[in-house]
DNA sequence: CAGCATCCGCTTTGATACTG
DNA sequence: CAGTATCAAAGCGGATGCTG
């Protein structure tokens, strides 16, 4: 992209990150970190192949990502985030929490990955009781699974399936967010095909932050 | 710009304000306020006229902004952030702050305003002796004024001069913002343009919040 | 197959000119 | 002042081809 050239902050993070696709690369890589150029791919559905191929290019040489040739057994390159390409973590939080009301009803050409929950799990959810045991949630949804995990009163997110879940959300991925964000009564979302097994107790200890019930 | 089709809220964020020059208007309608076509304009150089009346069009559909037609002293329209855009200002402090370490030397083709610093005053500024008298600093660059007011421990800007400034400081942009922000000894800045009438304990309260003084 | 580079049709951008 | 109209150039998306 052409520069702004203008001397203010936002004009300058701009012309290293206001390109189309340059945030959701980072994104990518915040969630998976070090990752080879085809999962990046795959995680960026849409994207021309010689586009990814540049912007990994220009990202680097902005010290915001770096690849590395992994050794012999894996034997390909994988690119990982900076300590400065991972400060931008806040602009992707800022970013997730001003879009997340427009999560309403997923259209059927919209694609989706289970892992992108990790990104309104951590920042929008947090330990309704977080002096209870802590609570494992197996989440099912779109062929893939991930776990969500109260710690210190916060979510985390992980990838893969829990060993003892308290809880096993099954369904679209809209009812689950709109329940869990409290869009969605339980009763709607499963008529939108959500199922659940074990406590829902468990669920309920996820509760969205202020200023993001509505809606 | 295109949607990505994505069920993310980042990307659904970008759809709406990932566009060129996207954030950039709102950066100017939140430190503007109303603004009319021409000082969008003024303070978006190189944007083509087209490119902003577009913008302004999508802006307005996206529930960004609103344009009033102001009474008939005035008789034209203004453009003003709706409270669904103001919120964009968690994003763009996100950004400023993560761009503010790429504000070194100024270029010579770098555009500037003097509103402008706004930005960095309110959000990488404290005052460092909240407890003491509040003061007042004039700061004149680039033809124009602006004054930076200690409130509660935080730092305002507001356009034009003060009444009574406790200092005045009157350079080349980089220079005020490299002292300011700590990264340019006062020698130094003095070097490169900066004269300071008044008290230099009044500048000195003026700190970078912790993360913002390397580089 | 992973990691690109090349080509091509289309859309977006930026510069300029023009209008009520 | 507040835009619209026009057009060349750049960027994007999709398909395909090349190399280890």
């Amino acid at each position: 992209m052409r520069s702004y050239e203008q001397y203010c902050a936002v004009a300058k993070a701009l012309d290293v990150v206001g390109d189309r696709w340059t945030l959701l690369i980072v994104r990518e890589l915040l969630l998976r970190d070090a990752s080879r150029y085809t999962d990046l791919m795959d995680g960026l559905p849409g994207i021309a192949t010689n586009l990814l191929a540049n912007r990994l290019r220009e990202l680097e040489e902005a010290d915001v990502l770096r690849r590395i040739d992994a050794p012999p057994p894996i034997a390909t390159t994988l690119y990982e985030l900076t300590p400065r390409g991972r400060e931008l973590a806040s602009v992707l939080e800022a970013l997730g929490r001003w879009g997340s009301p427009l999560m309403t009803k997923r259209a059927d050409s919209e694609e989706f990955r289970a892992y992108w929950l990790a990104f309104p799990a951590m920042h929008l959810l947090t330990d309704a009781a977080p002096k209870d045991p802590p609570v494992t949630i197996e989440v099912r949804t779109n062929d893939d699974v991930v776990r969500l995990e109260t710690v210190d009163g916060a979510v985390r997110a992980m990838p893969g399936p829990a060993e003892h879940p308290d809880a096993v959300l099954t369904g679209p991925p809209d009812a689950i967010l709109g329940l869990l964000m409290g869009r969605v009564e339980f009763s709607k979302a499963k008529r939108r095909g959500l199922r659940l097994e074990g406590s829902i107790a468990a669920v309920r200890r996820l509760q969205p932050v202020a200023g993001h019930t509505a809606n």
